[in-house]
DNA sequence: TCTATGGACCGCCGACAGTA
DNA sequence: TACTGTCGGCGGTCCATAGA
């Protein structure tokens, strides 16, 4: 069986950093690739039917899988192997929050449609993510992805939010599952804003979650991944993250 | 071909907290 | 008290793509 933790520990051993998210798009891939050298794997491939967008990373086969990638960075200049790396300060947390939860509002509506599993996953080196926020008033609370909240229900902003955070984001994001969030730690670089951590969302199919629901084993982890069905999409799995429940 | 839209990203500014 | 760094809010650009 595929693991998220085995996966992104094993990669942040050969990559730490990324330049952007598209570097973090093609490693996904190539670590994908590395474990499954059969497994098929398309990046920005169309969501399909009336939803606009791509799906970063889609695993096709007996049981899809989707992948939702977001990297949220902290201006960090590094060195590592004689290569530099200099990432710049993204700011605009309220929005970037707003992006992570519209991405797995997408998910929710591509596993509502196609019966499919998809997942989120965050890459962030700035502590403004995972830390708890001072204040709870901000236009952006909805949205907090910092450690051990949940997303769940109806998502806007508040009240105060002004016209240029809210452009192209008006509508509120609804979700049907809990989503409870656990950051792990990826990496740590020693050097200032050198700590990397990810936030692992699984989306589980409707189907999956009603037979899990009804004392079935879920179909996601009831394969071993040995006996010819090693690899399949469906065997992505994070072993530390709660499975989201369908309210 | 043009226009509208969405996604990704950038940078400025004010408020606030911590520290010397 | 002044300085510095961080955080939050805001408005903008650029580019790719879909649709007219």
């Amino acid at each position: 069986m595929i693991e998220i933790d085995q996966i992104m520990s094993d990669m942040a051993r050969r990559r730490p950093i990324f330049c952007s998210e598209a570097d973090l798009q093609h490693e996904i891939a190539l670590e994908l690739r590395l474990r499954q050298p059969r497994q098929q794997i398309r990046l920005e491939y169309p969501l399909g039917g009336d939803l606009r967008g791509a799906i970063d990373v889609f695993l096709p086969g007996e049981r899809p899988f989707a992948l939702e990638l977001k990297y949220l960075c902290k201006g960090l200049v590094a060195e590592l192997d004689g290569e530099r790396f200099t990432l710049r300060q993204q700011s605009a947390h309220d929005i970037r929050r707003h992006d992570v939860c519209k991405d797995v509002a997408r998910m929710e509506a591509f596993v509502r449609r196609t019966n499919h599993s998809a997942a989120v996953l965050v890459v962030s080196n700035d502590p403004a993510y995972w830390r708890p926020r001072r204040r709870t008033d901000t236009v952006d609370a909805a949205f907090d992805i910092a450690e051990a909240k949940e997303l769940a229900g109806i998502l806007q902003w508040g009240s105060g939010a002004g016209a240029g955070t809210t452009r192209g984001r008006e509508v509120p994001l609804q979700l049907t599952g809990r989503y409870p969030l656990a950051w792990q730690e990826y990496s740590n670089l020693g050097v200032a804003a050198g700590r990397f951590r990810y936030l692992w969302i699984p989306i589980s199919a409707p189907m999956a979650e009603a037979q899990r629901r009804r004392g079935f084993r879920d179909s996601r982890a009831s394969v071993s991944g040995r006996g010819g069905r090693a690899g399949l999409p469906g065997d992505f799995k994070a072993a530390s993250a709660r499975s989201p429940a369908l309210s």
